[in-house]
DNA sequence: GCCAACGTTGGC
DNA sequence: GCCAACGTTGGC
């Protein structure tokens, strides 16, 4: 089993959006390293739901319910789509500040590399989140 | 193959 | 709205 956090503009795509839908085809990534994320996802991991931009916190808990296949959205099938399906709303969202603050969270991937879409969260940090969300 | 210019993402 | 970080493009 392993842990990802997914970025989403609250904007284009919120969490209330991927309830009301059931469940979401994650298309759109064009970066490597988060394609290489995305072709590592095993089905039933789990993926942290974090709001960029307006928000700017972990929401909620997703899983992956289909693992990857070739984007229909884009020209190159190198590109690849996960699907993902809700697990659970945080009673208390996780800010980027609180997770900034935190010592425990210094290596973690959205902080070391902000750009990143799709990224790793190790287990240790994903006990920790779901702590804070639960608290 | 290097690197400057440019575009995009996302925090502030 | 600004800018830092990073990826991509294109000239050489």
């Amino acid at each position: 089993m392993n842990y990802w956090l997914i970025k989403s503009e609250p904007d284009t795509y919120s969490w209330d959006d991927f309830v009301k839908e059931g469940k979401s085809m994650w298309d759109g990534v064009r970066n490597h390293a988060a394609r290489l994320n995305m072709i590592a996802m095993k089905e039933g991991d789990l993926a942290l739901f974090y709001h960029s931009n307006e928000g700017r916190e972990i929401v909620g808990l997703a899983k992956v319910s289909k693992e990857h296949y070739p984007d229909p959205t884009a020209d190159d099938p190198r590109w690849v789509v996960v699907e993902f399906v809700p697990v659970e709303k945080f009673p208390k969202p996780v800010t980027l500040k609180q997770i900034k603050s935190d010592k425990r969270f210094e290596d973690m991937a959205l902080v070391r590399l902000s750009r990143l879409s799709v990224g790793p969260v190790k287990p240790e940090e994903y006990d920790f989140i779901m702590q804070l969300a639960h608290d």
